[in-house]
DNA sequence: GACAAACTGTACCGTTCGGTACATATAAAA
DNA sequence: TTTTATATGTACCGAACGGTACAGTTTGTC
């Protein structure tokens, strides 16, 4: 069986609304650019909202399944997965495409307090927060869960900046701060561990 | 001589714009939510994009203003300084009205290469790198540059988080990161100093 | 080949978009 | 008081918005 018409679409909306945002691509662009008739569109998903929701629940799919598969691959012992979490972010930073993060762009167009888009987004930081508290918890931190949160930050802060000020060394500097942050998790500060 | 209709204009824009969106926020709804008629706001902006520029050149002004007085109020020493940018974010993150940042969220919305809101976000960041440059110098960090873009990454992710995730505890753990970061810088490691 | 399901093209709906035309009102400066 | 600049309200433009109606075409299945 081939992928469905409606993974077609949904799958070919992800791209466009992630290239030129929301509220600026209309569904006639949508037509145009897809190939698929506005009917079927329609006949799919009910309003360009649910749409949306449907592309945002793809890209949380692929892009979760992305960056912990280059980790597991890129290292092996749960330490040094914490650290190349920021060289997998090196990759995707520097892809031609790269354009920041797709759910913080979707929070920035749909502001509204329990709008779904917002909602579904913030479940995705939610979800990737969860993978590197257990990534810090199979590292022995201290603190999973503070550790956890530390790096996020550095995460989506690497996010923003490599989108806004460019890509290069941004993950470099991302790295080198996550594993000060990290040896003092392990070490539980600068005093020697033993 | 009053503040000008045009800096009304401008002041209250930036509001609306902050909290609704740029596409989201139509013309109409600028005229209804200000009071200030169509015809006015197009003899000091020939086009819409216009309006959004000056509402950001205000926000960056306003917003770098009151950080840098914030931070000079609630710390004297330059190391303390770099710790208390997150405490002035703190702040920032609870006031009932926060909205992320707005270059972030205008940057979202306008994403072609060289666009004049995208290049403006961008400035923007570039200015605020500067601020913790400066004031890494003044603390005597071994590596200025590294360690401003390194505390810039914790800045921007906090902002993200605090508004996807909630603001509570964000900052506190970017504090946390960034003393960690800073110790390194200052101390070279955990290397004794002397 | 028949049938149903899925898909397409086109025309259209009312609304909103960014932006303009124009005639009127207000208010300070001369 | 007349002038001049600046504000306003309203009506409008063509285009694009999200979404629908409907008749016709392709597609896989029995």
């Amino acid at each position: 069986m081939r992928p469905s018409k409606r993974d077609e679409l949904v799958q070919k909306a992800l791209k466009i609304f992630y290239r030129r945002g929301f509220h600026a691509t209309g569904m006639d662009k949508l037509v145009a650019e897809t190939g698929i008739s506005k009917t079927s569109m329609y006949k799919h998903f009910r309003t360009k909202e649910e749409l949306i929701l449907a592309a945002l629940r793809l890209r949380d799919q692929q892009f979760r399944n992305w960056l912990t598969r280059r980790i597991e691959e890129l290292a092996k012992a749960p330490e040094e997965r914490l650290l190349a979490v920021f060289d997998a972010l090196d990759e995707w930073f520097h892809q031609d495409d790269y354009a920041s993060c797709m759910f913080i762009k979707a929070a920035s167009e749909y502001q509204d307090q329990g709008h779904p888009i917002r909602a579904t987004s913030a479940e995705h930081k939610r979800l990737l927060a969860d993978y590197l508290h257990d990534l810090a918890g199979k590292a022995g931190a201290g603190d999973p869960d503070k550790l956890a949160r530390q790096l996020l930050l550095l995460v989506e802060g690497a996010i923003v900046t490599a989108y806004l000020l460019g890509p290069d060394g941004v993950s470099g500097d991302a790295r080198a701060a996550a594993a000060a942050i990290i040896d003092r998790s392990l070490a539980n500060g600068c005093l020697p561990t033993k």
